[in-house]
DNA sequence: ATGCGATGGTACC
DNA sequence: TGGTACCCCTCGCA
């Protein structure tokens, strides 16, 4: 589909390191090229003394796998065998002691004789638990179908037609409307260009592009803190931390000034913000009189602006949508139940190309779409099924045909066209973005530039071992096939990346992962030197708190020392001292992340 | 190094 | 319908 002339970072060492690790591998479908990465970690465990237990315990875990009533006795009898093992080789060497953990406890399903967890970069499914990627039970990530990788991509999603004759009418129409442009290389935005690390004291929650300058991105933070920042003059940042108090669930521009956003927020609250002077008014409270427990407390998560009407659509924790008029500032009508009465409603979009179509998303497990003109509760044009709560819905950006759904399901799941068989979707793709609750949830979003409506950024849940460091790429999908097009990664980025978003006029990517903001850009082949990426990454990368430090091992971005912290003590419009830019440019970034856990 | 805490969704009673 | 136990590949602080 498309190419792109720049590198990719290939996954080409995710064989394991231990003998106990490449046995269970064995049984993969997949194959994939064999590095041996020997981090120091994992040459310890390789020496250590309990090894040959190790390796008879994952024995148990395949085994376990096929025949789960058998799976105790084998343990007991790998464990015997090896502790006869042990016992034998002690005698010989005459070693020192040796203590074997027989209490090794998994804490995922808490049965004894194997355990879960990261060895090195490499997770270890409880192979009790089903696949931790597609749900279904019988194997572990390790062997699902569905793993995606750069080398095989994931397994095509399955078409169906679900067109209608209408909509090839529909198609026909709107397609002489639209201005013919040749498809456009799709360039990838996967070279960390900049980063703003710990701009915000919480972890963000969205991200918005400003409408024209193209520098600029507003963050919005579990707080409640919006965030400024122009990535090019890497040092032009703003935060207002008043504005809301607690988590900012969407930002949006008005369409008449680009000075002016609007922001909803789970303190029930929609507010409108000049972004240059930082004043701000409320033109909505849900919770006008304060907490009275989590059963009335109203939290907005929806929202979406009415090009043609001058409305603000919010929607709210228990189900209902609200209409704000923009020019009053008051409300119209009473709220409407969209979705399941006390179930939340995730998202609201409007269709880009008939404003009279909304789109919304909830907690109920559904999508739905509606008729603005005739809004009322159970009036939906259609409900679109899905697994688990819905975390977002979109309609494609540029023809508003296409819709785009995230699911806890583990599944992205893409309608063709809106005019055809909704019953149900074009595809489904499985792809890890499960819901956590520290995690924003993840959300697949379009890619405002591709006319074929087709590229999706979502981050991925799941890590992958790359070059021994537990990675989670953001990964950029061709939702008309499945596959995957781009996985981005960057060996110091060792956090989750939920919010991504990608430039509506720029090859840019901007991520939201953990507190921090990183700009990506296309890779430019170059043959930069170690000392010359340090000095680039120096210069170009900054702190939130503005305060200098020394690598822990972790990578620059994700040390989690609080000296010098000066956010959380009030104040607003808070900007990065120049001293203390400088005593970043000091400190260097030696050590490389190489290991996770 | 290690443990703890924040706290959403859901299945089940 | 409400209470509660359980899920469990986070992140960052003490």
């Amino acid at each position: 589909m498309f190419s792109s002339p720049f590198q990719f970072p290939l996954p080409n060492s995710r064989l394991p390191t231990t003998p106990s690790l490449s046995l269970s591998l064995t049984m993969a479908p997949v194959t994939r090229k064999a590095r041996f990465v020997h981090t120091k970690r994992e040459e310890e465990e390789e020496s250590s003394d309990d090894e040959p237990v190790e390796e008879e315990q994952e024995q148990g875990e395949t085994d376990g796998e096929d025949e789960e009533d058998e799976e105790e006795e084998t343990i007991k009898e790998s464990t015997r065998s090896s502790l006869e093992k042990e016992e034998k080789s002690s005698k010989e060497k005459k070693k020192e002691p040796i203590t074997i953990s027989l209490k090794k406890v998994c804490k995922v399903c808490k049965r004894k004789g194997h355990e879960a967890g990261f060895k090195g970069a490499i997770y270890i499914d409880c192979p009790m638990k089903p696949c931790f990627l597609c749900k279904k039970p019988g194997h572990t990530t390790m062997t699902c179908p569905h793993r995606v990788t750069m080398e095989h991509g994931v397994i095509p999603a399955q078409k169906r037609s679900t067109r209608t004759s209408l909509d090839y009418v529909f198609q026909r129409e709107l397609k002489a409307k639209l201005p013919y442009t040749a498809k456009p290389k799709f360039v990838i935005p996967n070279q960390l260009e900049c980063g703003n690390v710990r701009f915000h004291i919480r972890r963000i929650t969205c991200l918005e592009f400003h409408p024209t300058n193209d520098n600029v991105i507003l963050s919005g933070d579990k707080k409640g803190a919006l965030g400024i920042w122009d990535y090019v003059k890497l040092h032009e940042k703003t935060v207002y931390d008043s504005i809301h108090n607690c988590i900012v669930n969407n930002i949006k521009f008005d369409f008449k000034n680009e000075d002016k956003i609007y922001m909803v927020s789970s303190d029930g609250t929609v507010s409108y913000t000049d972004i240059v002077t930082g004043i701000s008014s409320s033109l909505l409270d849900l919770n006008p009189n304060g907490w009275n427990g989590p059963n009335t407390w109203h939290m907005i998560y929806g929202m979406d602006l009415s090009s043609e009407k001058s409305l603000v659509l919010v929607a709210d924790n228990f189900g209902y949508l609200y209409m704000v008029d923009k020019c009053s500032n008051k409300m119209i009508g009473k709220p409407i139940l969209l979705h399941k009465k006390g179930s939340k409603i995730t998202g609201l979009h409007f269709n880009p190309a008939r404003p009279d179509l909304l789109l919304s998303c909830g907690n109920d497990h559904f999508a739905r779409i509606w008729d603005v003109r005739q809004l009322e509760s159970g009036s939906s044009l259609a409900d679109l099924a899905h697994g688990r709560v819905v975390n977002s819905a979109y309609f494609s950006l540029a023809s508003g045909t296409k819709i785009l759904t995230t699911c806890q399901d583990n599944r992205i799941r893409v309608w063709d066209s809106v005019f055809g068989n909704l019953e149900s979707p074009s595809r489904e793709i499985v792809h890890s973005h499960d819901f956590n609750r520290h995690l924003t949830p993840f959300r697949a979003e379009w890619d405002p530039k591709d006319e074929t409506e087709t590229v999706a950024v979502i981050g991925r849940y799941i890590s992958e071992n790359f070059d021994g460091i537990a990675l989670h790429p953001i990964d950029i999908i061709d939702t008309g096939t499945g596959s995957l097009l781009a996985e981005i990664t960057d060996p110091d980025i060792t956090t989750i990346s939920p919010v991504n978003k990608l430039h509506p006029r720029a090859d840019i990517l901007v991520t939201g992962s953990s507190r921090s903001v990183f700009v990506w850009k296309p890779r430019v082949d170059t043959e930069e030197t170690q000392s010359e990426q340090l000095k680039r990454k120096q210069r170009e990368f900054i702190y939130g708190s503005g305060s200098g430090r020394k690598s822990n091992g972790k990578g620059p971005y994700n040390d989690s020392s609080e000296e010098d912290d000066d956010f959380g003590k009030g104040g607003k419009n808070k900007k990065v001292s120049k001293k203390a830019e400088t005593k970043f440019k000091h400190n260097t970034t030696k050590g490389k992340g190489k290991s996770k856990k």
